[in-house]
DNA sequence: CTGAAAGCGCTTACAG
DNA sequence: CTGAAAGCGCTTACAG
């Protein structure tokens, strides 16, 4: 009882503990090969009821269930595609981490998580989730590295992959959200609140993401003054900071878009540090939604961006388009949903 | 160049785009069989040193990586393992996630991320991810329902099982923290300061985490007052309505210990929706740090336990610990991080 | 309508 | 010191 673990041991017949097609196969009296067209629905088949029925009841007593590997082997397909991030704990990725795994739920397949650092650390980390043949695509979100970019067109060498949250490469597709768009909702909320001095906090440098955000804020504000812009990092300390530094230039801003709501977060922070009350003497807006938007102090106005949709929608694209897809995901659209962190400038 | 996909097709030899091992053989001048066996270090090889190197050289510029699902077939080793949790946006399910995958990056192995309720939905899910050989061991962080003991119950009578922040079951090994410990130092800490109506905000009513926590609270408070104590469930929403709950039973708290650090952010913001200020009129604490504690306003009061290094011994007592372990990780023990969210009562 | 057989890419006793 | 061969559990042309 301690152990009856059931590895498939055991020389033809599989007398380990799992039983393998050939135990179901004994016990309903027919060969392997029957069993194995049966079980998987081969529609060019015409069975009598009366044996398909025994195969079925075998496979039912004995649960039955296939063994992945050999499958894998078999078909050459694992049944398992790639995802991976730079960090489980934002919440963004969550969403996107639960989107995958939805779609893959339903299409019968599973989720392999892998962490971006460890796969750019030049161990055998990275063959062994690309090459091994153990996932059918590779998902990438990446966090604006170069290694990002760089690993992700080597995988696409070898597997159907897509960039998530992202424009796409030369070599390689992606799947994205509205994210100009989204920016320059939230900044026409903060302008039509009366806002005309309104800082941006972006995320990592030169990331496509954050780019596209600051492009977004730049279209609604119509210009591209640089004194209202701080780009540092895509946590929350990094949030914090890039805060303290907008207010430290003294360009006496009223209000901040935080390219995401770990940002938002960090800066709501340094706000209230300093002892400046939002949203009377600061209005914050950020983009995408959490329950930490939600339940942050006060509540956060953010815009919501459909970051669900696009992880299912990502592992259908790598799983069944061939090509180099490449999606901007825009329906729902950006949705701004309006909590208490935004209000019109003090006066 | 839009179709680099390389599956491993061809028959014998593999004139696909991925080399096997026939294909390494072949320009190495040797035997499959050989080749494994300098791959794979075989120590009883006393292999001359020069044909050695041009196996490895073969190797090497193939750039050959054997097929996972070759070795997981011949070996019955999946060289990977399965983590189920409720919900990965929860910042703690996200750190164990991380422990975890450490260890198995430094062990060669991968890791496999289902859903609980995914599992739970009585769908052919369950087996897919237990049934199909496709990982050498599972770990379930539970989140309190029936389902959750019965489901890890049920995977151990195939794999090797372990429950993850649980006590163990019968049939089922566990690691967990110091729960009660971490709750007794909350309490404490929250006496020294002055406080003598300490409230209680558990997650789901029932669960081991809950009544572990709360058993802690207990034994600092010296009293089985139920008065105090509010159980909903572990996320953010039922963090605010407890607080909520308790708030309006007129018990008039002057501090909350709130069982982890998404109940504590939602209790945080009912307690500031009501204009109640923390911690001059209510202290908060919690369990468990994240980076939502530091930049929660004001920066929450945590007790921290080593969730990550959970985490990483619950993969190495799954690969490498036959028996039914129970393991309770007391090091580091859990320490109080005081912020600002914690101070003496107002009178 | 069903079975026997080959083969997916590995590893490992067993010979030599 | 190295090779030939069996076999892990499947799927699928190919016979009959």
């Amino acid at each position: 009882m301690a152990d009856g673990r059931g590895s498939r041991t055991g020389t033809s017949g599989g007398r380990g503990s799992t039983p393998g097609l050939a135990d179901v196969a004994r016990r309903a009296g027919v060969s392997v090969g029957l069993v194995s067209r049966i079980l998987n629905g081969d529609s060019t088949l015409r069975t009598r009821a009366e044996t398909r029925e025994q195969v079925l009841a075998a496979a039912r007593e004995l649960n039955y269930v296939p063994h992945g590997a050999a499958r894998a082997l078999r078909l050459a397909r694992a049944g398992a595609v790639g995802l991976v991030v730079h960090d489980v704990s934002n919440p963004i990725h969550a969403e996107i981490i639960e989107g995958a795994q939805e779609a893959l739920a339903s299409s019968g397949q599973v989720l392999l998580l892998a962490n971006a650092r460890e796969l750019a650390d030049g161990g055998r980390a990275f063959d062994r989730l690309v090459g091994e043949g153990r996932i059918d695509g590779l998902l990438w979100q990446g966090g604006g590295f170069d290694f990002d970019t760089a690993l992700a067109a080597r995988a696409s060498r070898t597997l159907p992959t897509l960039l998530v949250n992202s424009r796409p490469l030369a070599e390689v597709g992606s799947v994205r959200l509205q994210d100009e768009q989204a920016a320059e909702c939230a900044v026409e909320h903060l302008r039509e609140l009366g806002h005309e001095r309104i800082g941006f906090l972006g995320g990592r440098p030169g990331s496509d993401l954050s780019e596209r955000r600051k492009a977004g804020y730049r279209t609604a504000m119509g210009t591209e003054d640089e004194a209202f812009v701080v780009e540092q990092e895509w946590d929350a300390t990094a949030g914090y900071a890039a805060m303290g530094e907008l207010l430290a230039r003294g360009t006496q801003p009223t209000a901040v878009l935080a390219a995401n709501i770990v940002l938002g977060t960090g800066a709501l922070a340094a706000a209230r540090e300093r002892g400046i009350r939002v949203p009377e003497e600061l209005s914050v807006v950020t983009i995408h939604d959490a329950w930490s938007a939600a339940h942050a102090w006060p509540p956060l106005t953010t815009v919501r961006l459909p970051l669900r949709a696009m992880g299912r929608r990502a592992v259908e694209l790598v799983l069944d388009e061939p090509g180099r897809p490449e999606l901007v995901l825009a329906d729902p659209p950006p949705e701004l949903l309006v909590r208490a962190s935004t209000a019109p400038p003090a006066d």
